[in-house]
DNA sequence: CTGTTAGCGCGTTCAT
DNA sequence: ATGAACGCGCTAACAG
């Protein structure tokens, strides 16, 4: 109808309502603020008119930048794809809402560079706090935040020489758990398989935990492959073979291996010629099975366990692709994270309280932000258990 | 060591830098935007250093309050839970990127009142354009949006009543292209399987494409249960047989038969009654089956079309626990949709192409922010059939 | 080339 | 109870 609408109808301000009202801006502020007791009835009944007749809504910018503080957040998440960032981003959101804070969600999209533009872009649009799930970040990159700088919370992982409080999984007791729960159900040959975990605490302290288990109760040993060098273990110290004290109550002969196999999931070449050493373990298993005529009860029983989801996935894949839409018969999976196609597929797995670990991140958050001066808090929350068929033979 | 270090030790602001330079607001404002050209190189180097020294980054919020534009844009996601939506949000990002647009993520957990808080919150942040996968919203909800208000174009379903560019799968193309594959690999019973569609327009278009592929061909008709009464067919006028005019070169007996059934995903106890009909549709095409000694050429078969892969998972997580993990030797299933699982189980789908639909929308966007005044515009991208073991036998 | 001035939309004294 | 004036951090005219 109209020759020439105007392209953004310019929203109403807090003058126009004052001007509307026959007013001052001041008597609207204080409307704004909730300050009834400063208004005459009257007064307040041609501000609401005018408001409701503007359509007006608040500048929440200008309103920031007045009063120092935005209610905004920022989110650092590294990988949306993986399931676990979702669902601790529920709990996260449902956080915010009840304590009035706006979440800008930030996906890294597992690039590191991306991390560190957004990090800076949070800085930029003066957040008042941040969550941060972040890549293999260090020092520099998230300078700005924590400590001297803005309020943060890690999540999942904490962050070499960075202080601040950290919610996430109990790592150790996860990995014992699921660790055990193999060992228990007679699997005698048990891959740890994980990203590299150099860079990240929760894989390091998965892989240290799954490594001391078997150890105490055999044998553990590296895989031969390793990714780009950059796999795992660096100034740790860890040898080669540990201690063989193990007592097992299963296995052809009475005695558990462990291993650990990186696998870096960026890089396809890597990724093939670590399943290609998982694949010669698993056909060596078989083939000890086939030998003393399908006797299950005595032959080797070879298991995977996934240190996340990715990894999981990338493991099912593979073995689906090799052994045919059987592989589960040929060999168990347990994976930390609980997705979608675990229940699918039978896969056993140890779901972490994630919604929790969202909900707890943003509590910690705010109350930084609220001011509260205690030294670094660590939260973690214990994983669950939950048994599929996968590995119950 | 600081006996008490500030909370927030007050980033620096655009006067700090230029008092420490020794010059005006005005140079620094002029460096800030690259209006170098204005600058001589001693005081850009002398700006150069005091930013250096004072760690300065400039206040979008104060300069988006100034310009009018804060290069901030809404994301209104549904359902992150859903992969399709992080697959768009993927090109979406990339598209931001690329443009200098900072997306403000927000996540209505298929909550209608959450997408109604956060539009409103988007609207209050002032951001130059809104990306919009919408539940069932109408009218009111989304007023300030679109046609008089901010730009927005809408993702995958288009909204009642207002006008928007809109990009997203080519629906009709896609069902028909999924119907087709099925039929012509010799199912003659085909559930079409999809949440209550009135409200959301991706859904009706794919129910009609089958329904009308379904009719030409054989016979449809609609499931007897459907969610709270508010199912499918509105005002649509929709008889419950459809014409009869079938050919198939496929079936027990030459004619193929389409049924439409709606699972509203919210309702476990309406999922359940859809489902038990489900149940006895499979069964009985089952023990036709059995009949005829093992005679697949001549048994009932039966296949699931699911519209999205939240239907799809709902429907494979019942069949595996009904009929075990040999499930799909009794029902094959097709999804549009892509999930991880899909290779896993051997699922036929339709892939999207989600990053393109992420990313167009965004270029989309853009250009209604930059001015453009065309009238609507419509992208629909076609999907790609990915065979796999569930539908061929 | 460079600095001065005047707001952007709002909250906050401080008067009245 | 109400409003005028100032400033948040920054940009955009205007002068010099």
């Amino acid at each position: 109808m109209n020759p020439m609408p105007p392209a953004t109808p310019r929203r109403a301000t807090i003058t126009d309502v004052a001007r509307e009202a026959g007013t001052g801006k001041t008597s609207i502020s204080r409307y704004l603020n909730g300050e009834m007791s400063a208004l005459s009835p009257e007064l307040r009944a041609r501000i609401e008119a005018a408001i409701e007749r503007l359509d007006y809504q608040p500048n929440q910018m200008a309103r920031g930048l007045k009063r120092g503080r935005n209610r905004l957040i920022g989110m650092l998440l590294a990988d949306l794809t993986n399931p676990y960032t979702v669902e601790v981003l529920q709990g996260a959101e449902a956080a915010c809402h009840a304590l009035g804070l706006m979440p800008l969600i930030c996906h890294a999209a597992n690039e590191v560079e991306m991390e560190r533009r957004y990090l800076q872009l949070l800085t930029t649009y003066r957040v008042e706090g941040v969550i941060v799930n972040a890549l293999g970040v260090r020092e520099e990159t998230l300078r700005p935040v924590g400590g001297g700088g803005i309020p943060a919370v890690l999540v999942d992982r904490s962050v070499e020489g960075l202080v601040a409080d950290m919610v996430g999984l109990d790592n150790r007791a996860a990995a014992e758990l699921g660790t055990r729960h193999l060992l228990d159900n007679g699997f005698d040959e048990i891959w740890f398989v994980v990203q590299p975990f150099e860079q990240v605490s929760s894989r390091r302290l998965r892989e240290a935990a799954f490594r001391e288990v078997m150890s105490a109760r055999g044998e553990w040993s590296a895989s031969a492959v390793g990714g780009r060098g950059e796999g795992g273990w660096g100034a740790s110290g860890v040898s080669g073979v540990s201690g063989v004290s193990g007592v097992s109550r299963a296995g052809a002969n009475g005695r558990v291996r462990g291993h650990t196999l990186v696998l870096d999931l960026a890089d396809s070449a890597a990724v093939a010629r670590g399943l290609a050493e998982l694949d010669r373990a698993i056909d060596a298993a078989g083939d000890a099975s086939n030998a003393s005529t399908n006797a299950p009860a005595n032959a080797a029983r070879i298991a995977l366990f996934a240190a996340n989801a990715p990894v999981a996935l990338c493991l099912a894949l593979h073995l689906k692709a090799r052994y045919g839409a059987a592989w589960q018969s040929r060999v168990a999976l347990l994976s930390i994270d609980d997705p979608d196609w675990a229940e699918l597929t039978g896969v056993t797995t140890i779901r972490q309280p994630t919604y929790e670990i969202g909900y707890r991140a943003v509590e910690f958050l705010h109350e930084r932000i609220e001011g509260v001066q205690t030294s670094a808090r660590d939260c973690l929350l214990p994983g669950e258990l939950i048994v599929r068929a996968s590995t119950l033979r």
